[in-house]
Order: structure tokens, then sequence, then C-alpha cells
DNA sequence: TATGAATGAGCATTCATTCAT
DNA sequence: CATGAATGAATGCTCATTCAT
């Protein structure tokens, strides 16, 4: 209302026409990525509801319209930091077990990483949470994103059931799902919430919860 | 909650008086109760940031006003709600494991019966979901309780582990933050995101998957 | 945006809920008198178009908020001032000719009478063209009006054919419309633009015009 | 223009050099044609308070900037768009009248020639009407082109009084007036309002409304 | 000349909170 | 206690205009 702002013009609205187009020239490029990169540490410091678009481009050192140049919204600015982050934000999974690996060392080095991953990108993660509880867009590319990586778990653990090292009565996706749900949790609570864990404590505990959930072995 | 480097947003005195005295005649007790019904209702519908006082005022249809007469805040009518739905948020927990329980049975039963609060309070556990996002009292809240319930199933597994039909390599309370936090997750997923797994299926999968873990029998 | 103003919060539009209800209170009538008064005042001053929301609340003493306890946007209050202004509004209309009439001394004092209310409103009528031209309602209202007296005027037409002393070969409502159009056009070009006419001439000229077209006599 | 309280609003110098030079080159010529035609789509597709100017240039597949190159404001162009209709504007007029020319059926051809005219560039009709409720340069050409029309007419009235064939008693130049406001305002709103008349009755009972008013014969 | 990014004043609108009745 | 009108700071957004390239 977004007829929002000053009185509404346009008769037809076009869908608040998205995507604004990518910049033309090399100082529009710097602008834009002034304006994630500003966009990136506001919400991580006042989180995404207390962002205010104008700390946004205070931030960025940007006349407050310029945003409008590149984003039509918080949401989009949003999105274009996760877009910034994407390598980051990758979720390292249980690589799929291949025969001669030993499957106990491969979970505990994807687990292990994980963790790290989402040490590296507590902040992030802290903020897509945040997020997820408010953006409905956000929570379904959360909820795909999480998807793909159970049903890549679960391939695994399909693998390591044929190779009958693996508990065959489980559900391979609901299994995967549920552990993966674990590990994340502890992540976020040791991370974000900062509960008391170790690392390694972590990894060692959570690697044989999910070998024993599985009955690996 | 953000150090921006915005102005201060909120006029109000941090040192007001908080708690406002309780009501001392039949009808402020109405009153106050229909605005603790409403505000849950108006959190429900419209998620606790988008809820206006004046929505609330106007589904306990009182004047905006009377608000002020028993809360001082949007966060103390929540935990006004919080409060009168204390029950119903009782956290069913893996009861404490006695010897002549059958542990798969305790475990089952305990999954079950939290699996089906979740799912009657599904609506708030949403709402919990989105303010422990945005408001720290509620996040710390909300910790304290994850951790009375972690100890007390810390506790069921030292005495599995003592009764030597646990792994005794686990760290119970690590374990049972875990064990937990899958649990809850799944939860979640499966009641608020709205993932579409079975109810018995979810208890069977789970529960094996928590016994498995903790290598019973 | 519109959205409009802040960012948009309902997700439910309920469609701009208009008429806001109307005051409960003595004082609540008269703040929105003094803002219906204030803003006849500023759109006869600045134009429809230039009026701003702070104009008008400035020149009714009331905070800029008060302005949304009453209506809903500019269109509205605009609304309000047209009712305010009703009678103001009512068209003089060409009396029903009855036999006795002197058909003549009828025209000519519906004329005068016409041109008279117009200059009483004149800046009412310049507004009222203003908003025509870019308000669809109002285009609308003015439309509809006008036709009602067209309709009523072509009724003495009627009557005048009828009674043979008027051209019964002019269609009566094409000609009611017509002759309408042309005593409200000069009035428009005297009272509004400006053209040099005299009041007395004009009566003169324009009920001479009307009276030969219609061949009376 | 409002001598409106708020604070002034446009910061432009009113002391700009309107008029840019014309185009020096052919590509300039080209890319003035370009704007100017562009204007005038998104002048009648969306009216002139809603036209904005980067609707024009993006219309015209031009830089924003390249507005400023030609013109200095959105009036400009828009006096720009009437020059480049001119023709398309002339008012057809009841031509002079000539001893040999039967007055009714001049009179039937100015006006069927003027209707035809009106519907032709009926949007541009609407346009204008807008533009003159808004902008007093706009008014006053109009009104300018109104009065040099009318006095072209009560020239032909002087002569056909001259001839006897006139009621002498109407002010030639106020009838001159009435009659072609009468007109016009027909045409305005069937051809710009709807209103369902049909071509041949308007000119038939135009005619004979504006011969009577007149008494010829 | 053309480009298109940057600017920033200007304005509408929301909503928690106060307070006279 | 209840009422509901008044307040006004806070903020998002638009768009004419400038200007470096």
């Amino acid at each position: 209302m977004p007829s929002s702002g000053a009185a509404t013009r346009r008769t037809t609205d076009p869908a608040k026409d998205s995507a604004k187009h990518p910049p033309r020239t090399a100082r529009g490029a710097r602008t834009r990525a002034a304006l994630v990169s500003a966009a990136r540490a506001v919400f991580e410091r006042d989180g995404y509801i207390e962002a205010r678009l104008a700390d946004i481009t205070a931030e960025a050192k940007v006349a407050a319209g310029s945003f409008y140049t590149y984003f039509a919204s918080k949401e989009e600015v949003f999105a274009a930091v996760l877009e910034s982050v994407q390598e980051e934000m990758v979720h390292p999974q249980v690589r799929r077990m291949i025969d001669s690996d030993d499957p106990l060392a491969v979970i505990e080095a994807s687990n292990r990483a994980y963790l790290l991953a989402y040490r590296r990108n507590a902040k992030l993660m802290r903020l897509l949470d945040q997020v997820s509880a408010v953006d409905e867009n956000v929570q379904a590319l959360r909820r795909a994103r999480g998807q793909a990586f159970a049903e890549r778990n679960a391939q695994s653990i399909r693998d390591l059931q044929a190779r009958g090292i693996a508990d065959a009565e489980v559900d391979p996706y609901l299994a995967a799902t549920a552990l993966s749900a674990m590990v994340s949790r502890m992540a976020y609570g040791t991370f974000v919430l900062g509960d008391p864990w170790k690392l390694d404590d972590l990894v060692t505990a959570l690697t044989r919860l999910w070998a024993n959930a599985l009955r690996i072995n």
C-alpha cells in the first residue's frame, strides 16, 4: 500500500513490477551492491522487522529515493541479500555414501561441515529465522531448500539400507528429515541462541545419535 | 532489541509501571478477560507483528483507551495470553522412565502425547515461533521451558544408562536436547508448515529413531 | 500503496472501508465539521489537485492524523463538502410551466435564478468543474444531476408543445439539454472565467435565445 | 495557481529559459518529435495529471534526461502537443455568410463539420478540458480561441441581421458565444461523456435551435 | 546530444498512546 | 472504570530535475 506512499496514482497496478531491471552502468552496479551490502549489515544489526529503509540507504551513503531504483520493497532487498550470499547458504549435506566410504566418517564430516557453515553465518541464519516467521515467500524458500537436502540425505540412507548396514525399518525420507532437523536445530540453539555446547562435542554426539538412529553397523 | 542507529522510536518511559494493578471490580475482570481473549484471537489470525491494538480492542468490543487500564503494551497482553493458556502449553515430556516401564512404550506414548498437544495448539505454536523471533523475553521464556524438559528427559536417559539398556556413550543432556529438538521440529513442520506426514507414521518413525539413537536394548 | 503510506500491513484489504462511521460525540462532530469547512476553504483557495491534506488539517487546527478519523481520502472529504452544501447546489430549474403562466416570464425568472445561484457559488462551481475533470465519481454525479434537470425542462417543453406555443419539431429532451447547457456554459464563462457580461444583459439575451429557439408564441 | 500557504513546492527558477532552443540536428528533431508523439499518447491514455514524464520518455524510448533537452516542464510538452495538432484543433466555425448562401444550409454544414471534428479528436478535447481546469495558460489559450470563433460567428450574425433575416434584437456577440457554447457542450457530452445522441439527430436539432434562436427567416 | 543513475523535497498514512468527559 | 477522539512522530514512497559520463 502499499498504495501506498503518496496518493495512489496508477489506476492500473502492474502488480508492483518487481525485478526493476538490473543496473546498466558500472556506477549503477556499484550503487546496487552498496545497497545490498548495507541491507545485510542493517538486517543483521537491527533485525528484519526493525530495519528501516532509511537506515539502509544511510548505511549505503545513498539518497533515500535511490533505493527504489533497484528494489521495490524491503522484501526485495532481502531477496537480493540472500542471493548475494547464496554460496554461503549452501546447506552442507550428508554426501552420497559410496560403497568404499566409511559411513561414520562421512556422517561426521558432513555434520562438522554443516555446523561450521552455520557458525560462520550465524547472523544470517538468525535473520532467516526471523524473516521466515513473517514472510511467506522466505518461508517457502526455506522449506524447499530443506526438502531438497532431506531428499539427498534420504538417498544416502537408502543406499545404506541397500548395503544392509542401516536399519531397514525406518522410512528413509522421514528419517532424513528428522535427523537433519535435529542437527539444524542444535546448530540454531548453539550459534544463534547461545547454548553453551562445544563444537567438537556437538559433532561427536550428533554423529553418534545419527548413526545410532539408523543402526549403522 | 535493535540498537539501531535510527532515532529512538518509542516515547514511552521504559520504567513504565508494568503489570498494571489487577482489576478491582467484577466488571474490570470481565473487561480484562475480554481483552486477553480478543488478543489471542487477533494474534492467531494476524500474527503478532501485524496485530494492531485497535484490532484487539475492537474484537473485545472495548474502547481503545481501555486497553491501557490493564496492559502497558502489546508485549504485555501477549504475556497475559500465554499465561491464560499455560496449561495447554505444558510441553508433554518423556516421562521419567521407571524400572518397571517398557522404555519403548513410554517413549512412544510421550511422543504421541507431544504431537497431539502440538496439533491441538498449532496456531499458538506458530505464534510463539513468530514472537520468539522478535521478542527477547519470549525467546528466553521458550528456551527456559525447553531446557527444563531437556533436563527431565536427560534424567530419564541417565536412568536407562544406569540400567544398562541405553548407549552409555552419549551425553544424556545433549542427547535429550537433540532428540527433543528433532521431535519438536517435526511437529512444527507437520502442524504449522503443513508437511504431509501422518500422525501415526510420525509417532512410529520418531519413536524408532529415538530408541535407536539411544541404542535402547 | 497504496499502497501506500507505511508498508502495507493488512493482507485482507476490506476495500478501504469508506464511511468511517460518523462521530459519536459532540466534540467529534465539531472536529468533523471543522475539517469539512477547512476542506472547502482550501479546495476553493488552492484547487482540488493542489490541496494538501496537511493544509486542510492545519486550516482546521487539527492534528494531521485526525483527518483519518473521519475520512479515508481526499475524495471522501470532497464528497462531504458537496454534501454539506447540497442545498446551495440545487440547480434552479425552469419551473414546470403552467397554463396560466406567461412562458417568457417563467423562462426569464428561471434563468435569472440559475445565474444568481451560480454567481453565489462560483468558487464551488469552478471546483466542481476541476474535480469532474479528474474524478469519475464526481463526473457521474454531475451528469446525473444535469440529466435530472434536463428531464424536468424537457417536460416543460412538452407542455408548451402540447399547448401549441412551442416548436413541435424539436426533440424536447435534446432541446432541454442543449439550452440548459447553453445557459450553464455562459454562467461558467461569466462567473468562473470572468467573461465581462452583465447579469441583466445575460438574462435578457439568454431568455430571448431560449424562447426563440423554441419558437415560443 | 494556488497561492497556498504551504511551502513553495517547485524549486525551479520561474525565469527558467523556456522554449529551449529548437533541435539543431536531424537526430535532435527526431527525438523531439518522438517525445511530442509519446506525450500525446500518454496524455490521452492517462490524463494530464496522471501522466509522468517518466512514462513519456519511456514511451518515446528515450532516456529520462533527454526530455530536458527539449522541454522544461510538463506544461511545455503539452504546449508542443497542442501545437503539433493545431490544424486538427481548428474549431470549425459558422462560415461567414455570404448573400448568396442559404443561411440554414450554412449553419447545418458548420455544425456538422464541428461535431465531426470534435468526434475525431474526442480524446484530445477531453484532455484539453482536463488541462484547462488546472493550467491557467491552457485555459487562457482556450478562451482566446473560443473568443476568436465567437467573434467570427458574431460577424455572421451581424450580416444576417443586416440582411434582415435574423432577429435584430439579439446581441450578436453574446448570441454567438452562447450558441457556440451550446454546440460545443453538446459535443462534449456526446463524444467525451458518452451521452447517447446520434450524430444526425444532433446536427438537425442543434441547427434548428440555432436558426430558431436567431429567428432566421 | 543522449544516457540513466542519483537526488531529495514533498506528502500520505499508520498507530501507539494520552486524556478530557 | 470506560469511552473514543485527538495526537503527532515515524516512515515509505514518488517523481521532477540534475549531472557526470
